[in-house]
This record gives C-alpha cells, sequence and structure tokens, in this order.
DNA sequence: AAAATTTAGTTTCGACTCGCTACTATATTT
DNA sequence: AAATATAGTAGCGAGTCGAAACTAAATTTT
C-alpha cells in the first residue's frame, strides 16, 4: 500500500482511472483503436439479441452514430458480419468473424487479465465483486445498467419439450429457447433477479 | 457475481475497462476534458519536485507535447500557476491556484470516490490493494513505474537539526528538507524501499 | 385504417485530441 | 570547448467523438 496517505476510497478512484487510462492508450495495436477493440470484446460476449449497433452504443455508453461508424469499420475490416435480423427489418445483427476471433486472441486487453491472474484466487474474485459493485452505483447515477448473463435475468424460463420434463431454457423477453451456452452471454435486457441464489438456476 | 461464465481475472479485467471508460467519458463537465481532469489531480497530489510537465508526461503515459498543450490551457485557464524551477533555468514549476481547488470540489471523479465508500470499508482497502498490485504488474511490462509517496521511498532520511536528535526528514536525492505534510504527496523519483513495515516510517 | 410517434441505423460536419517531428534553450558529460 | 542529453514548446495531420439531420421500418394512437 503506497498510498497511505489519502482514503482508501480515493485510492480506488485514482487506481481505476490510471488503469483505465492504460487500458485505452495500450489498445492501438493491430490496426484498431480503442473503440473498436472495446467493440470486438462487447460482440464477442453479447448475445443473439444485443448484437446491434443500439445494444452496443448502450453498454459503451456513447451514441448510435458514433457506435455505428465503430461498426461500419469492424465490417470493413473484416471482423463483424452483418446479417438481417430476423424480425426486425431495420436491424441487422452483428456477429464476430474467425478473423476476429483470431485477433481476439492477441488482444492487447488480455495483459491485464493476466495482471490480474497474478493475484490470488480469492483476492481477485473479491475484486471483481468490488469493482461490479462499484460499477453498478456508477451506472445508476446516470440511468444506465450493467449489461448482466441469462442465469441471473428475471426473463429467464423454463422451456418444457413435450413431457420429458424440463429440458431447456428459454426467454420470456424474446419467446425463444436459450441453447445452454447462450447462458453465459450478456444481454441489453437483462433485468436482475430478485434473490437469485449464487450460481444456481432456478425458476 | 453477475458475470459467473467467465474466469474472475476476466471480469476484473472488463470490469476496470468499463470504468475507466465511464470516469473517462463523463470528464467533460466545466469545461475541462479529461486530460486536464487528470492533470490538475496529479498537480493537486504530487510533491513540488514533481510539479513538472516532463513528471506529468510520465504519470499519465503520454508525450511532453501532449502534456504540455494540456498544462497550457490550464494555465491559460487560470488552474495553474507557472513559477520558474529553483534549480533549473529550463523548467517550470507547476502549482494549483485556488480557482483549481475550488473546481476540484466539483470533480466528477467524486462520483467515484463516492461509489467505491459505499462498500465495506474492509472490502474498500482490499479493493485498492488488489488495484495497486494489478497497476504495478501493467506499468512494468510497459517500463513504467507507479509514482508513489516518501513514506515508503528509499530515498527518505531522517533530518538531524543540531542536536535535538531526529525532528524531521529529508530527501536523500534531492537533498532537501520535507515537511510532514509532504510525505503524503506521489513523486516521479520514487523508489520503493524494501521491507518497509506498513504504515511505518523507520530509517 | 390512417396518422403520429418511436426506434434502428446511417451520414455529415465540426470541434477537439493526441502523437509525431522539429525546434530552442539550458544542463550535463566528454 | 564540444558533444550530448534534457525541459519544454510549436505546429501539423490523422483520427475520434458527439450533435444534428435524415431514411426507413415498427409501434401506438386516433
Amino acid at each position: 500500500m503506497l498510498e497511505q496517505s489519502s482514503s482508501p476510497e480515493r485510492a480506488v478512484a485514482e487506481l481505476v482511472e490510471q488503469l483505465g487510462h492504460c487500458a485505452c492508450s495500450d489498445a492501438f495495436s493491430a490496426g484498431l483503436n480503442p473503440a473498436q477493440w472495446s467493440a470486438l470484446r462487447y460482440f464477442e460476449r453479447a448475445n443473439r439479441f444485443s448484437r446491434t449497433v443500439s445494444a452496443f452504443a448502450a453498454y459503451h455508453g456513447t451514441t448510435r452514430g458514433t457506435a455505428s461508424q465503430t461498426v461500419r469499420v469492424l465490417v470493413q475490416k473484416g471482423y463483424l458480419r452483418r446479417l438481417p435480423a430476423m424480425h426486425d427489418q431495420r436491424s441487422f445483427r452483428l456477429d464476430i468473424t474467425e478473423l476476429a476471433q483470431q485477433e481476439l486472441g492477441s488482444d492487447p486487453f488480455a495483459e491485464f487479465v493476466s495482471a490480474a491472474g497474478t493475484l490470488p484466487p480469492e483476492q481477485c474474485s473479491a475484486l471483481a465483486r468490488g469493482l461490479r459493485a462499484m460499477l453498478e452505483q456508477v451506472l445508476e447515477k446516470r440511468a444506465r445498467r450493467p449489461f448482466g448473463v441469462c442465469t441471473t435475468c428475471e426473463h429467464l424460463g423454463a422451456l418444457d419439450d413435450k413431457r420429458d420434463g424440463r429440458c431447456g431454457h428459454r426467454c420470456r423477453l424474446q419467446d425463444e429457447a436459450l441453447a445452454e451456452q447462450e447462458l453465459g452471454r450478456i444481454c441489453v435486457d437483462h433485468r436482475c433477479r430478485k434473490n437469485h441464489l449464487s450460481g444456481q438456476t432456478r425458476y
């Protein structure tokens, strides 16, 4: 603890700023800029309902216009594929390409992941909890919501297929079935379920 | 724990990025931009040896040219006062003005401090420790050092005034006396002392 | 069913940032 | 005394971002 003089909350805020600045400034590798890296990471992690320009704009706290520019470049460079959306003729779904998958392997961001990985696992989890709580505070003040995954979402429901009992999941909002591997993806429509037990998926 | 699906270190990295982005994007209030807020905060917290354009550039991970522009605007706006440096004719010391002090009161950054403040104190301190460790990792990879305060610096020494015993502190690098309230300020020349006991100032 | 409103996305424009290079002046080293 | 390093500045140019204006499709209201 080198910064003993100021309060811990002040120190946290300063550290977040400085780390954030680092994350931002090193993001110019591979011909992509910080916003483009962010977008790529977002589209990798978002579920199929949320891979749109508007959802990314909401996630990133920017305007749709700016988000649109960012996405356009990524499509041009072959990192995103633009598919017409299923139910809405105005909208497009953006999927990352194999090229982007590769590129994400050499994400400068990996350095941060490994820096966090040097912490003892328990401390690392505590860090994630604390930061998440902080993010929720900050976003709430700006009338934004943090995106979250299906497993903690109030829209998650069971899918009863014939009568073999419960055999799948569905999103009640979109009224569509969800594959098991989709449950871990973040969603623009996430609403945090009340009293969800840690890790348990129970309806 | 909304992000259960990915590893905790991944979550930490993502959270840091997102929080950093928030910190950056809301920093346009009061006619100042993010870099200018950063600079103002830096000059508030840096000791008198480190309140220079070059030191700020090093802290902020940018070029002297860019740092110079940022500082010029702040001087024009009356937030920084430019004083000729004591020992070097080329250099200037930059002190924050009363106006800047006021402005720092309404720093958008305060929102982050209070967000961190909502955490239980123990968790908040843990957060600061974890983030600091992470920052050190990240900076090391880019051949940069985190600035630190005198109390943990190997250059800190005792000042023997006549023979009343130890009655003050000095910086052995600068060969100057240090007032008690200067010990908590960050310094570009900070070198972490080996085996310093937490909080104890012992030579 | 028609009209009004909302929403998804794009485009253009202008302000502004930032890093790069070149430059001056002072310190420091050889 | 000459060479080199360092503190800081100036100006250029690429590129980013947000604001505003716009199109087209979906939704709501009447």
